[in-house]
DNA sequence: GTAGGGTTAG
């Protein structure tokens, strides 16, 4: 049988029936001894996930090529059997056969996969030892290994180095960047066309990702006309990742409307988009999508509910919240796990159950984390209760004595007491404990352009009618009965002084240069870093009554659109 | 015989 016919047949297989038929073909007719033919029956066993069947006709292979290795370590790789592709691996180095720019990129990506950066760093400096580190495929693999390890540095210097790259590496890029440095993905994104690169169906995805990240409207109106201008076809993973990033800048109306175009729609797209009307405080809208999904016949998984029951818990819709809790078990055999147990804390916390929540707490047999205590310990605040907000900080404190967060929230709670001595007691802690408090920023986008605020900041050129616009403002609001709401002020300063300090949050610098540079009728939107602090909160309701203007206002929770005195939120986040 | 894509809790 010649090497032809035996490809011809080996592509006509449908399953390793098949191919074993071939394979004792060509073990009667003597071409096994044919190396091409070896390979090729090895790699289809492979393909069809035969990894035994493979591993046996690897050991009776009289001899082997790189390309045999190379088939047998990404047989390993992507069935995820990492031991065996890194012994295959250590055996190619034993036996002196020199790993080529075929087996290097199955290993860095297993490296990759398992967030292994130390085996990851060992085989970058084979890659050296052997002149591959210009390989296209080879550099790509090692840029996203470093990327996904977190070490951003390491893989900008080894995309910088490349002297040709092309656009999988530059997606590479973009897409690391976009988790770490959303701002910075899309100027590499810029650069990349600016290099004369067109980008692709996937490349796009990345960048949608970083704007989501970002919240950047313009940037995702800009990607929404590319994406249409090029004919790129809304396949299901585009589709949902411009969903989120609509959703993420704002905008829940035309997350809906990519919904609602896509042709084929998986659990993750329906999830995305009850996870959007969500952070939107639209409960309602959520539950019905839920309801649609059921009926199409989709069968929801662990995250579909944490994203319904964070859209109960946010939308203050509490009975619904606790009924599809006790139904994702009985009903579609999903566990509740530490995240669903803390959109039922909060979801009760936020109704003023408190009880019931720490009761939740004491019987549940999941391992509990920090996010659930911060989840009781937030509605604690809330409802202003001392004795369990005390109980509930030992045991988070213990299990993260050193995020910032923990204090700054726990000391809150002493100062709306009035208990000044314990709010400096954290404060000394955190000091001694060497721990800042996260700065609070706020952007805002004018004519495509962000600018950013800090508190009390002077460094916009605008600056000054800026602040002017804000004290006429303030007076504005306080004819209408505005009293700033001092508890916000974690210091223990007077009164003028808190005042002072709460007047120039980064919000309200942000609104009021919005105020002056986005025309009435369009909304003002900013994005914040921490969540929007109480008296910001009565802030922006009231500009959006007596200036007559819409915000959004995008905080680390969620997000508020205020309209005429009042918050989607309804007050409640 | 090779590299890049989407949803989740405070």
């Amino acid at each position: 049988m010649s090497t032809e016919s035996c490809i011809r047949l080996l592509n006509s297989c449908r399953n390793v029936f098949h191919i074993k038929q071939v394979h004792a073909n060509v073990l009667i007719n003597g071409t096994f001894n044919n190396l091409i033919v070896a390979n090729k029956l090895l790699y289809f066993y492979v393909q069809h996930k035969a990894i035994n069947d493979a591993h046996y006709l690897f050991d009776k292979m009289p001899m082997r090529d790189p390309t045999t290795w190379s088939v047998m370590v990404g047989g390993f790789a992507k069935l995820g059997d990492y031991s065996n592709c890194y012994a295959t691996f250590r055996e190619i180095i034993r036996c002196g056969v020199t790993p080529d720019n075929y087996t290097l990129p199955f290993v860095i990506r297993t490296c990759r996969d398992r967030k292994d950066f130390q085996m990851g760093q060992m085989i970058h400096n084979v890659v050296l030892k052997h002149g591959l580190q210009l390989d296209h495929f080879v550099c790509a693999t090692l840029v996203d290994m470093y990327a996904k390890c977190m070490v951003i540095e390491d893989a900008r210097k080894l995309f910088d180095i490349m002297l040709s790259k092309d656009l999988v590496t530059w997606t590479v890029m973009i897409g690391a960047y976009a988790d770490y440095d959303a701002y910075e993905s899309l100027v590499l994104f810029d650069r990349m066309r600016e290099e004369g690169f067109v980008p692709d169906k996937v490349a796009m995805v990345t960048v949608v990702n970083a704007c989501a990240k970002l919240g950047a409207m313009h940037r995702a109106r800009f990607v929404n006309e590319y994406i249409c201008m090029n004919g790129l076809s809304l396949d299901v993973i585009l589709g949902t990742a411009m969903i989120d990033m609509y959703a993420k800048c704002g905008c829940v109306d035309s997350a809906r409307e990519v919904f609602d175009r896509m042709k084929e729609k998986n659990v993750i797209s329906w999830s995305a988009m009850i996870a959007a009307y969500g952070y939107h405080g639209k409960g309602k809208e959520a539950l019905d999508l839920f309801h649609m999904m059921l009926s199409c016949g989709i069968w929801p998984n662990r995250i579909t509910f944490v994203s319904l029951l964070y859209a109960c818990s946010h939308a203050g819709l509490t009975d619904e919240g606790l009924h599809f809790f006790d139904l994702m078990w009985e009903e579609h055999a999903v566990r509740p796990d530490v995240k669903h147990y803390t959109c039922v804390v909060d979801l009760l916390g936020r109704a003023g159950r408190l009880d019931e929540a720490w009761k939740l707490i004491e019987t549940m047999t999941v391992e509990k984390d920090e996010r659930l205590w911060s989840a009781l310990l937030g509605a604690c605040r809330i409802h202003g209760n001392m004795e369990l907000a005390e109980k509930v900080a030992n045991s988070l404190l213990e299990l993260q004595p050193q995020n910032p967060g923990n204090y700054v929230l726990l000391s809150n709670i002493y100062a709306k007491a009035g208990k000044f001595e314990k709010v400096a007691e954290f404060r000394d802690m955190m000091t001694r404990k060497n721990l800042k408090k996260v700065p609070g920023w706020t952007w805002i986008e004018v004519d495509n352009k962000t600018y950013q605020f800090s508190v009390g900041d002077r460094s916009h050129p605008q600056s000054k009618e800026i602040y002017e616009m804000l004290m006429s403002v303030i007076k504005k609001l306080e004819m209408a009965g505005y009293v700033p709401d001092t508890e916000f002020v974690l210091q223990d300063v007077e009164e003028e002084v808190k005042k002072e300090m709460l007047y120039t949050h980064s919000e309200k610098l942000a609104i009021a240069f919005g105020l002056i540079a986005i025309p009435k009728g369009d909304h003002i939107r900013i994005s914040k870093n921490l969540r929007v602090c109480g008296d910001c909160h009565t802030f922006c309701k009231m500009v959006s009554d007596i200036m007559r203007r819409s915000i959004i206002v995008r905080d680390s929770n969620r997000f508020h659109h205020f309209n005429e005195g009042t918050c989607s939120c309804g007050d409640y986040w």
